[in-house]
DNA sequence: AGGTTTCTCTACCATTTGGTAGAGGTTCTC
DNA sequence: GAGAACCTCTACCAAATGGTAGAGAAACCT
């Protein structure tokens, strides 16, 4: 159907599936389904469903990792590292929404996995607070913990991405004009708490 | 065993595993086993597994509306009202962590209870929205979209409490205190924020 | 050409799971 | 004490799901 290899096609629907349903409620016939080959297709490039639950893991782990590692290092200092890495974790969230809605369940299907992401992950976090701390000693910035600053605005953008409960609540429609305006609001937040 | 009647238990019961594992990973034999009863003594009590989800999930949707509103409307106005609102959402995470995880799901297995929770929570959002533009027209708090404010501040307790990668990933374990800490902090910014 | 590897398929199986049928016991009512 | 309502149980079923066995193409060596 598509030029695209099947593996790589198994991998783009079993991240929809698993994003939009959860995983599991997906079966791998659905997937199967949503590719257009059989079942055991699907098992010969995946020995098992739990292998490919890793890799489409792996793979989100992976883009999560690559985006926010680049952008934190490559921005400027001061408050626009502080905007590039924030604009970094939303990205992935408005290119794919699915994407952040499988990291929560990271934890329970493959803790092992979990715990390779966060080590990962504890190198960029240490180098984006060494940033705010050292542009809070600097006189740049407001003093504040800039670790939980991290998750704090890490956990909104989740937050609001998987939460269409919530968003409804305030009057809003799920979806990526959402995400973006959040994104304007939060950042002005950050700047107004974060102004020295 | 317990003193409690046998359908309070189950529903406790089931608001745990399902808030640990997931709706769909946890089966009625699992909730059965739990309380001591068997699977059939359940499905006396609930005719089938959507009714006890929806029967959960409208325990947990109520707690959330009391708790909310109750906080909302006694607390005196300016910042100390925001305060009493967030605090009230950190409350029902705190004492069971599980609750926020259920809300998530909510969407997916019952649209049409989504929509009646997302009903519920509205004329609290609108009252706790209005007192926020009042303090804001009369100077006491910055203007800002109060709205997303709340949104925002939501989204952020429903994220730490049910990301553990993230917190993991920057040095904290997953639990109460870091929710306490994160009220904390959360609060500190938005006085920052709101500060006139 | 002939064999081997790669890839996809049809058929089938074992287990789990939500759910049914219906029996039996306990408590309350009269 | 008789009957009814209430509550819990054992035994069983139908459907779905993850996974196995193995056959048939098709491309790729040699």
């Amino acid at each position: 159907m598509a030029g695209k290899p099947t593996r790589e096609r198994i991998l783009e629907e079993a991240l929809d599936r698993f994003g939009a349903s959860g995983i599991d409620a997906t079966s791998l016939d659905d997937i199967a389904r949503g590719v257009g080959v059989a079942k055991q297709t699907l098992l010969y490039w995946f020995a098992s469903k739990e292998e490919l639950v890793v890799a489409v893991l792996q793979r989100v782990a992976d883009e999560l990792v690559v985006e926010v590692g680049a952008a934190v290092r490559s921005a400027p200092h001061g408050f626009a590292r502080v905007e590039a890495a924030v604009t970094a974790v939303f990205r992935p969230a408005v290119r794919r929404p699915a994407l952040l809605g499988l990291v929560r369940e990271l934890n329970r299907l493959s803790p092992e996995l979990a715990d390779a992401v966060v080590l990962r992950m504890q190198p960029l976090v240490d180098l984006a607070v060494a940033y705010l701390e050292g542009e809070m000693d600097r006189g740049h910035l407001r003093r504040a913990d800039a670790r939980l600053l991290m998750a704090f605005a890490y956990s909104t953008v989740v937050g609001v991405a998987t939460e269409p409960v919530a968003l409804r609540a305030v009057g809003w429609e799920p979806g990526v004009a959402s995400l973006r305006k959040l994104r304007t609001e939060l950042l002005a937040f950050l700047r107004a708490a974060l102004a020295a």
